[in-house]
DNA sequence: GGTACAATTAACATTATTGCTAATTGTTAG
DNA sequence: CTAACAATTAGCAATAATGTTAATTGTACC
């Protein structure tokens, strides 16, 4: 999963939102869906995209399909972040 | 500076190697722009959304405007995304 | 003031993103 | 197989983002 990914995924307040809640606990499409005022297709999308960057993960259960945050790929973010925050060392 | 902002700054990769290259020493716009295929217009406007999000600091010396890193703002972002990683307790 | 250079702002074209409704796919239950 | 429900994909409209060239602004130097 590519950085350009995840950012890209993380630049949506939608998007966000919902990995905040999926940090909580995982959550069918239709029970994400009803935290927001758009439609289902649009939160689809929006979940395909998460999925893509690696965000989360999707699984069937019946007729639902769950959604769970997948963190492992924000370290690379987290460290590129750190890394442009990281003090210069001065000399000596 | 909001969350938002910030995010949607580092969602462009252009001015996700900008803030790269300013993290080393601080530039101005034409060297900037030299380190990119891209028209100086379109570079001073990355400048410009950087500085919106308070990545950037700019100032003017003589014919020159100089643009240096501001990493400070990270630190919200930085804890967002921790924030997700966390891991949830087990109960007990 | 007038020329040269650095950089930005203006105006516009192209592409990407986001949202909608309608149609399709997948699953359950009769 | 059919009806009902969950969710996605298809097709399209509106908006945002990114790039271009042309025009403008700011500074230095003669």
């Amino acid at each position: 999963m590519s950085l350009h990914r995840t950012f890209k995924a993380l630049s949506d307040p939608v998007r966000r939102e919902i990995l905040e809640h999926l940090k909580l606990e995982q959550k069918t499409a239709g029970e994400i869906n009803q935290l927001f005022d758009i439609s289902a297709p649009a939160v689809s999308r929006h979940l395909s995209v998460l999925k893509d960057a690696g965000l989360v993960r999707d699984y069937r259960k019946g007729k639902y399909i769950f959604y769970e945050l997948k963190a492992s790929v924000l370290e690379e973010t987290l460290l590129w972040i750190a890394n442009l925050k990281e003090q210069k060392n001065e000399e000596g």
